[in-house]
Parts: C-alpha cells; structure tokens; sequence
DNA sequence: GCTAGAGATGTAACCGGTTACAAGCACGGA
DNA sequence: TCCGTGCTTGTAACCGGTTACATCTCTAGC
C-alpha cells in the first residue's frame, strides 16, 4: 500500500497538500492538483480508511442493525435480499460500505468493558467504529430498543418502524394505502362480506394494513364486522388458523384480506382443506409479494412493496443526515397491487 | 466515549499498560490488571477500532464480496439470510463484523486513485480499510476473479468455488453425495430411466452433480444415456424446458434429478403442462431444499444444503487463517435427502 | 553483600491520515 | 514604495491506540 507520505514525496510536496487534493481540492492551485492527481493514479494511491477514519472521527461505513428476535424463530425478512442490493449500490456511489454489525451472548464478556444490554451495545460499537450511521431492520424487537437509537443521537433510519428524533428518521411501505387498494379491488369483484386476517399487536405496519383495510371497507360504504377481523402474526401458520375460524362461521365471508402473503398461503391451505375452491367461493389477497406468491396454486393476488425502494430510500435519507444535519422525513414507499388468480375476475 | 488515556490515569498508570491489560494480559501484574479492569468496566471503556486498526494494521472486520451477475439478472442467492446469520453468530464469537463491500460503477472515478477493475477494486478496498480477510460468494463472476484474491495473499474463503492458496481455503456442500443419494432413491424407488436436468457450464457444483448424478446411476448398474442428461442454468425457465425436451422423447424418463429447486419447480411445471401427474408419471427430485420447495405442490423431495453451516463453516475456516497462518482443509458439508411427495414411494 | 536475571512498568515512536495555524508570496491600491 | 489582502503551501499537533526498548525493582544464587 503506497501512503500519501510518498506520493507527496514524490510530488516535491507536503503531505498536507496531499490530503487537501482529496477533502478540499478547491484549496489547492490548479497545476499542483493536477500533479498530485496524477502521480496518486500512477502509484495507485488512495487514503488509508482506518488512518482517515481515526482522523476525521467518521468512517467510510454504516452499520446494519439485524437481529433476527428469539421469540419469533424462523421469522425470515420477506425481501433481505433485494433490500441489501439496494442499499449497497445506493451507499456505494457515495463511497460507503455497510457494516453487518454482530452482537452476540457468546462473545459477551470476554474481555472487559464490554457491555451487555442489547441496544446500548450497537450504539457503542458504532462509535467505537466511528461509524457515519445506522440502519435499524425491525425483527420484532421491544420499540424501546429504537427509542434507544434515536436517542444516541447517531444518524439512523429504521425501516417499517416509526422513528423521530433530531436525526431519525424511517422508510416504510403505504401499508394503509396497499391494504385499501387491496379492499377496494375486492369491492369491485362484487364481495361485500371481506374478512381480514391481520398481523401481530404492536406492529406498525400490521396495525397501518389494518387501517386500511377498515378505510376500504368505509369508502365502500360497508359497515365493518368484529367478527371478520382476526389477529394473525404474519406466519403461515396464523393465516390456516385465521382462515378456518373464519370458515367456521354461519356466514363466512367471501373475501379475505391477510396482511402478509405467508398468511395468506395459510388461508389458501384452510380453504382448500375446508373444500372450497380459491378464487370460485373464496377471494384471497396477501400483502408483500414475496417469490412464493407466483409460485402457490392459485397465484396469490398481492400488495407488493418497492423491495430495491427500501435500500435506495434508507440509503438516500441516511446520507442526507450524515451529510446534512437535520432529519428528513420519513419516506413512504408507493405499493402496487399485483393481480393473479387469487381472486377471479369480473368476466 | 471514554479512551485509554483517561483510564490510565484514573489507575495511576500508563496507556502501554492499559493496553497491555487488554492485549497480553499475562504481561501485566494481577494487581494491576484487576485495578485497570474494574475502571474500564465502570467507566464503559472499549479500544477505539479505528485507532486499534490503524496501530496494528488489522482490524476485527472481516470483508463480504457478493455481487449479483450482470450477465444473470434475477439471480437470487438460495439462501443468503441463513448464510449471513451463520457467518454473524460464528464471527460475532471471536469479536468480528462482516462488511459488505461496495464497488459500482456509480462511485467510480470520483476521486483519484480508484481502481477499476473488480477483484482489484476489493483487494485495494480491503487492504484500506485493513479487513483480516473476506468472504467470497460465488456469484457467477468469471472463475479468475476468483485466483486474483487468492493470490493477494489475503486470507479468503469462497463459498461453493473450489479455490486454493497459502491462505486461501473453500467451503461447498457434498454435492456428488447428494446427487448420487437422489439417485439412489430413485433406483430404491423402481426406477431405471433417470434423466437429469444439469446447472450451467463451467459452474464447480453443477459439474459436481452431475457427477454424483453418474455415479448413482453406475452404482445401480444403469447404463448412461447422453440424451437423458440436458444442460441448463439454474433458473426455473431452464427446467420448463428442459423437462419439455425430455418429455418429447419417444421413451421419455420416469424420473428427473434437477440440480436446482428452481430447476426442479419448472420440470414439475412442464409435467403438469405435458398433462402428466406427478409422482405418478414422473418422479421429481432437486437440490437445495429452498423456501418454496415445501411449497409447491406435490411438495419437492430434494437435497438439503446445510443452510447455516456455510456461514459457520467459511467462519472458522477464515478465523482460523487469520488466528494461525496456514490454510485449512476444504469443508465438505454433508447434504440430507429430504423426501417429501415428488417422488412418492414404494408403499 | 553483590549481581544476574526475571518481571513490571514507563517512554516514546509509530500507524497514516486531517486540519488549525502560520508563513510565504504576489498583487493591487494608496 | 509600502502595506493590506487573498491565495497557496508547509509545519506540527492531533486522532487513540500498540509495542519495541529502556528502566526500575525485586528476588535468587553464590
């Protein structure tokens, strides 16, 4: 690895010019920077991260928050993929990396100084790596863990929950407006009685999807029914559950709205094991689109959500923090209303 | 944040002796170690990465190269969440982080001195920031990529690319054993005419399939037939066609290996389009045991990968290259037939 | 009692940048 | 001619650790 010490050396020089051709080029004449720039081409020079981000007090990377929460095992984000792709092509034109940050019982304790509470443990870690920011995932951890990041005063986004402060902010999808979209093609089908299987209590997004299934209903003029309202947890196993407590019913409705697509997978098994036929006697829409939606039999009628959307967004508002000071507001991510044969048509 | 500095002298020592404490603890009187680990403990003390990094030329990072293809659009990694949750929970127990790297052609050019071409690209990178070595996720990328990191010197482990070197090491599945299993099964099952729908060219594990795939056909005695082996790439669309080519054959097979779930989803795809019943015209068997392939109906009998042992398993072999100096063994991850209805069963 | 040697600790150089401040220089106006 | 101003560049302190080497102390052995 060639150092600036040698480029400046070999530019007749100071190291100080060096650095200033690569923080504040407007400072340096136009002949000296050019010399510079070339010979740091010539000698395939750039500045030593670890040196620059002990320097400066902020590196060249964000950390990525993700735990995957004990009480809910085998939980799987629906789009980690595309969200990581999104976020790494979005930070890497700025020039950042993403840092998968790990905590771990196992390494508790092994040397001093190590603290232990979760939260307080990231936010320490971050500064200890003079990180520029972080990006909470939610996986179902206590809010107060957010609040805790907020809190700390470090640029952060969290995606799919609510977060504010000085430099917080967060991405999520329309939910309410995917879930009213979803209602409202059912109401344009014809059905008037559309059940809702929802996501788990205390989850923003459930609780948004919710909302907007309720809205749908109202702008339709349909009163809404307790009875048709059932908890889920966003697993495909609360989505059998759901659907075939709905089915139980004397008057079981015609149309159901699952706020996840694993759940609605869920509802399409208990309809079938009930022996109806999907959509003929029974309407299903999920929530998500994730690569199983295409795949079930019926393909699943879904709201999918901007999945590269996430990683561009978080990326752009966390820059924005880091570059500017202030939070900017939180982003919400347009859905779409993909339509298979979940659901039938009016021909 | 607290340095060492501000411990030393609230101890009555120097830094050289805090940082001994927490470096060669042996160097330092029990007395004195005990004094200093209580006020690091009580004022939350931890070494500053950065200045940690920079002083010792290594920092407790570890890098992850992962590119999606150009020339492969859509691709998806079968299992990138269980992959990045073991290699977290393996490196979190030694106090490291994973940094996934970003180089785009976006970020290029914007200051001097950054290289462009690719693998060079992540060897500079990680030589800046001064990772201790990197994890390679086969990606499709040409396979001489792949030999420049090796030669950097730099510890590094590929995930399913055979690659060697003085600190180079991979991690893959057994994936001629799996294949041969399937085969097995087949042959338990009656039997005799086993095609396979083969992964890309030039790709290690789909060669090794392929080979398995042979191998439990001459175990059984069955003769190889050329016209029974078609070549394809993975995707899903490969199988639909695949399966259709061999279905059109005078004396089409009884059963199909596809060397991928996707692969394996579009031949049950082409079965039911060529009005066949599965398992009863057709046997089904894949590889990889993904999300979907419980799903899809009848459910996929496949071979599972270990899922989270990659991530283990490229996780020790990396500490191990950093920790001591030579390069370990290959790993060789057991695979497990997992039977479910593709196939049915002699009963 | 003296000294060699082991063990504990301090001193200071170093890792490779960034940046406040000072200094040098050219130029324009009085 | 002199001085103030603005532009360019160098000097040196600093970021916060690590570690080679020097120094000091204490003990064991003769």
């Amino acid at each position: 690895m060639v150092t600036a010490r040698e480029v400046a050396q070999l530019c007749g020089v100071s190291v100080a010019t060096v650095s200033r051709v690569f923080n504040r080029p407007a400072a340096v004449s136009a002949a000296t920077r050019e010399r510079v720039e070339r010979v740091a081409r010539e000698l395939d020079f750039s500045p030593n991260e670890s040196a620059r981000a002990l320097s400066r007090q902020q590196s060249a990377m964000v950390g990525l928050v993700w735990d995957t929460d004990h009480r809910r095992p085998g939980w799987r984000h629906p789009f980690l993929q595309d969200l990581l792709l999104g976020l790494k092509s979005a930070l890497s034109s700025h020039g950042y990396h993403l840092l998968l940050l790990a905590t771990s019982d196992d390494a508790r304790d092994r040397r001093p100084g190590v603290s232990l509470a979760d939260p307080i443990a990231y936010v320490s870690m971050t500064r200890r790596h003079h990180l520029a920011g972080l990006v909470l995932i939610d996986s179902g951890t206590d809010a107060d863990a957010f609040t805790t990041f907020a809190q700390s005063g470090l640029p952060c986004v969290a995606l799919d929950v609510a977060l504010s402060g000085p430099r917080a902010t967060y991405v999520t999808s329309d939910n309410a407006g995917g879930a009213a979209e979803a209602v409202r093609h059912l109401v344009a089908l014809g059905h008037t009685r559309i059940a809702t299987i929802t996501g788990p209590r205390g989850n923003a997004p459930a609780a948004d999807r919710t909302e907007g299934y309720l809205r749908g209903l109202a702008e339709a003029g349909l009163p809404v029914r307790d009875e048709l309202v059932v908890t889920g947890d966003f697993y495909r196993e609360s989505g059998f559950v759901g659907m075939r407590r709905l089915l139980a019913r004397k008057d079981p409705p015609t149309a159901v709205f699952a706020a996840s697509d694993e759940m609605a997978v869920g509802a399409l098994l208990a309809a079938r094991a009930a022996g109806l036929r999907v959509p003929a006697d029974l309407a299903v829409v999920g929530f998500d689109d994730i690569e199983v939606a295409s795949l079930v039999d019926p393909a699943l009628t879904t709201v999918a959500q901007d999945k590269p959307g996430f990683g561009t967004a978080a990326a752009g508002a966390l820059l924005a923090m880091i570059e500017n000071a202030g939070a900017p507001e939180p982003v919400l991510l347009p859905t779409k209303l993909v339509i298979r044969d979940s659901c039938g048509s009016r021909s």
